[in-house]
DNA sequence: ATTCTGTAGGGAAAAGCCCGGG
DNA sequence: ACCCGGGCTTTTCCCTACAGAA
């Protein structure tokens, strides 16, 4: 942990989620409605290489603070794609940029939007369109389209943060704790403080052992449904819908996905100068 | 024997849905 | 009618432990 230096040989350090989706028919795709990608215009398909990307670049030198890499991305990933226009030009880590367009299917890159860019009269690929609506991360190649689609959102979500801007259909106050860091729920237990109720109930689980999810092969309780679910995976055969973008290993969830190393090592920590084969270690 | 690497298990965050009380 | 929050839920992410492979 500490400082990292990340050597960026592997082009997406997380696997595609919406990438892959298309090899998984259950996905829930939210593409549709969206009036630039014209009616029943398909998921992402098989991802065309991305035109005009500056060569993958070799090392990025970035001071983590205290905190290891793997704590820091995701924020960085998700401002990424919250703030971004099209380019990556002022990003602290145009890696994490890159890496988020890269394998976004909301936006897929190799679709060209119906109508051409404003500012160019071109047709730019759906990612590169510069109007984002900020609730759905669509994208719309000029403002009266997007401004359109926005009306639909105010008639679906009556609330909205001051903070992010972000629609919402109720539950305001919760997700506001999200900007606050507000931690109302203690846990008189442990002392640990949540966010929301329903956090602090699974929690609780943790010290009471309470495991209400059972696998019904092999009698193995759960404490979430998710961790069943994931688990009942293990008794039902092969199933690997999820596959890597650089090495086309395929995995049974984009965690192991995220998880798998390659060849080349391309974490390296500046502390003990070691080189790391994944991100997690 | 040591290092790699895939996998299972477990702790959370964010947000959607339903509902009842005020 | 409207707002709010509790309770429950799904989805996704992050992390660790560990066993078998290299
Ligand atoms: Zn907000
Ligand atoms: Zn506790
Ligand atoms: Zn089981
Ligand atoms: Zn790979």
């Amino acid at each position: 942990d500490g400082s990292m230096i990340f050597n960026k040989t592997c082009p997406s350090p997380r696997p595609a989620q919406g990438a892959l989706a298309t090899q998984r028919s259950t996905f829930p795709l939210a593409l549709s409605q969206c009036p630039e990608q014209g009616v029943g215009s398909s998921p992402v398909g098989q991802e065309l290489p991305l035109q005009g990307e500056a060569p993958i670049q070799k090392t990025i030198t970035k001071k983590w603070g205290n905190r290891s890499i793997r704590d820091i991305f995701p924020s960085l990933l998700k401002r990424a794609q919250a703030e971004c226009g099209e380019s990556a030009a002022g990003m602290q880590d145009p890696t994490a940029h890159r890496g988020i367009h890269a394998q976004d299917a909301i936006h897929p890159r190799g679709k060209l939007s119906q109508r051409p860019d404003l500012a160019t009269q071109q047709r730019l690929p759906m990612g590169q369109c510069p109007q984002h609506c900020i609730d759905c991360d669509k994208r719309f190649s000029n403002p009266s389209a997007l401004n359109q689609h926005q009306r639909t959102h105010a008639r679906e979500q009556p609330y909205r943060c001051s903070d992010c801007d972000k629609g919402f259909i109720a539950h305001l106050r919760r997700h506001q704790r999200t900007h606050t860091g507000e931690l109302p729920h203690h846990c008189a237990e442990c002392g640990k403080d949540f966010a929301q109720i329903a956090y602090l109930r699974i929690h609780q689980r943790t010290h009471t052992g309470e495991r209400p999810y059972r696998c019904a092969d092999c009698d193995k309780g759960f404490a979430q449904i998710a961790h069943l679910r994931i688990h009942q995976r293990t008794h039902s055969g092969e199933e690997r819908p999820y596959s890597c973008h650089d090495c086309g290993k395929s995995f049974s969830s984009t965690d192991a996905s995220s998880a798998h190393a390659h060849r080349g090592r391309p974490f390296q920590c500046t502390d003990c100068g070691k080189s790391l084969h994944r991100a997690y270690s």
